[in-house]
Parts: structure tokens; C-alpha cells; sequence
DNA sequence: CCGCATCCTTTTTGATACTG
DNA sequence: CAGTATCAAAAAGGATGCGG
């Protein structure tokens, strides 16, 4: 089951968009998504908000550079909302929007199983490794 | 809740990973789950056992290299496996182990929500651009 | 000080051509 | 059919510096 084509649905604007089709949209949210740290942000903000600093903090091995670039890329996506507090200094927050809390929690699924699962994995490695 | 520190189970061999460490294994494994294409790979999978040319038949855009590369990569963790039957012309059929399988259900309720949402997603980039 | 833009290096990806 | 090898392009990543 689970056609391949479109379903042509008419004059209805929530339409559907179909993943394995190279140019729908719907690719490049996954892209987004699923990009190198959109999914450890997008998991660590649902915790609540954070400042910039503190997830750059949190998250191992991320560089500012490409923290910010993230975030960006998750806000022009309208999954995370971005409060500048024109403080001294400065003070930047960032939270998830209701469709970004609605996703992480999907993505939070994927990686609190990838935590449970990944000595199943590294055996699976060892031994193909052996061979 | 939810706490960063490592619980330190001892002596038993199913430890969990911490996601956002930088050299914790389930980074790598994190990674190539939302490497571009095997994403797509997995939730195809999902359905049955395919071939490669109907791989790269069905997933837009990706070029036979990538999806070699990917294909060899998840297999070398475990989640898809391989099968070459030795006729002319050759045959090579791909699907999904036990563990795979587990992991492409959650991976395809993330693509599935994308599907779903992608027209809110459009809808904000289209807003937040204009203005 | 914090957030992030700019420069330059390294890694990933893609187009094309060629083998078993 | 199912890949691999090679080269070129693009993107990710790191170091540094500057505005607020």
C-alpha cells in the first residue's frame, strides 16, 4: 500500500507533500531537520528555553558558528522562536514554537532510542569488523 | 528533569548513551541515521525488501554513489542487510534487519510529520520573507 | 563579555566514466 | 545490473575579529 503518486487532492491547501520526490519541499525540511545538530537543538530545547551560550555549552563538540547557522535555519523554518534581550550584555534566547515542540518530540523519540540501542549497535560494528 | 549526568550503571553491558557528548558512540550513530538519504532509505525499506536500481529509481535525486555509500553504512551498523544473488545480470536485494526495522518506525513517523506539516513550514518561510 | 560574520581549510557530495 | 574510481563543486567546520 502507500501510493507512489500524488493524490491530487483539489482546493484544499494543507496538501500532502511526498518525501522521495527530489524538488517537494518536504526534502528540505528533512534536510533541515535532520541536519548535524538541528536535531540535538531541537531535543535539548524542548527542555524549556535556553540562552545561546548554554546550548553551545551542552552541546559537545558544536562550533559557535555553526550553532548559530542552526539556529537560524530553525527559525526561517518556524520551529524555533528567537528573543533577543537588548541587555548588557546581551542576551539571546531561544524556544521552541508550538510545530517546533509538536517535531522535537518526534525527534526525541529517534534519539532516546539511538541512546538505548547503541551498544546493539557497536557489537553489530565489533563484529563485522572481525570478519 | 531529565538529568545530564550519566546514570553509571555498573556492571551490566547495555549502558546508554548521552547524546549530546561529543564522543559518546550514539553521536556516530545519530549521524548516519540523519545522514541526507538514509532516512529515506530506512522508511523505504520499511515496506519490504527492494532492490538497488529500485531504490534509485524511487528516491529523487540521489546518485548511485550516495546511495552505495549509504547503503554501506548502514549496513556496517547493523540496520539493513544485504543480500547478492549470484545471477546474471546480477542482483542485489536490501532490507531491513530486526533492529533496522525498529529503528525505520520511528524514523518514518519524523518523515511522515514532515509530510504532514510541510505546508505550515511553507507558509512561514513564505511570511518571514516577506517581511 | 556575548553573539555572530568573515576568511580560509577540510570534509562531503555530485557528474561522469569505466569494470565484473 | 550493480556498483567503483576519479575529479570537480559545494557544504561543513575552525580560527579570528568586531559590533553592541
Amino acid at each position: 500500500m502507500n501510493g507512489t503518486q500524488a493524490p491530487a487532492r483539489r482546493s484544499r491547501k494543507k496538501q500532502k507533500g511526498n518525501i522521495y520526490t527530489a524538488d517537494c519541499p518536504s526534502r528540505s525540511v528533512l534536510d533541515h531537520v535532520t541536519s548535524r545538530w538541528n536535531s540535538l537543538i531541537l531535543v535539548m530545547l524542548l527542555e524549556g528555553t535556553h540562552r545561546f551560550s548554554e546550548l553551545a555549552h551542552r552541546i559537545g563538540g558544536v562550533s559557535e558558528r555553526m550553532l548559530a547557522h542552526s539556529l537560524h535555519a530553525l527559525e526561517a523554518d518556524g520551529f524555533v522562536l528567537r528573543v533577543v534581550h537588548p541587555t548588557k550584555p546581551p542576551k539571546v534566547e531561544y524556544s521552541l514554537t508550538p510545530l517546533g515542540s509538536d517535531l522535537a518530540t518526534h525527534v526525541q523519540v529517534l534519539t532516546a532510542w539511538i541512546e538505548e540501542n547503541v551498544s546493539r549497535v557497536l557489537d553489530y560494528r565489533k563484529a563485522s569488523a572481525k570478519k
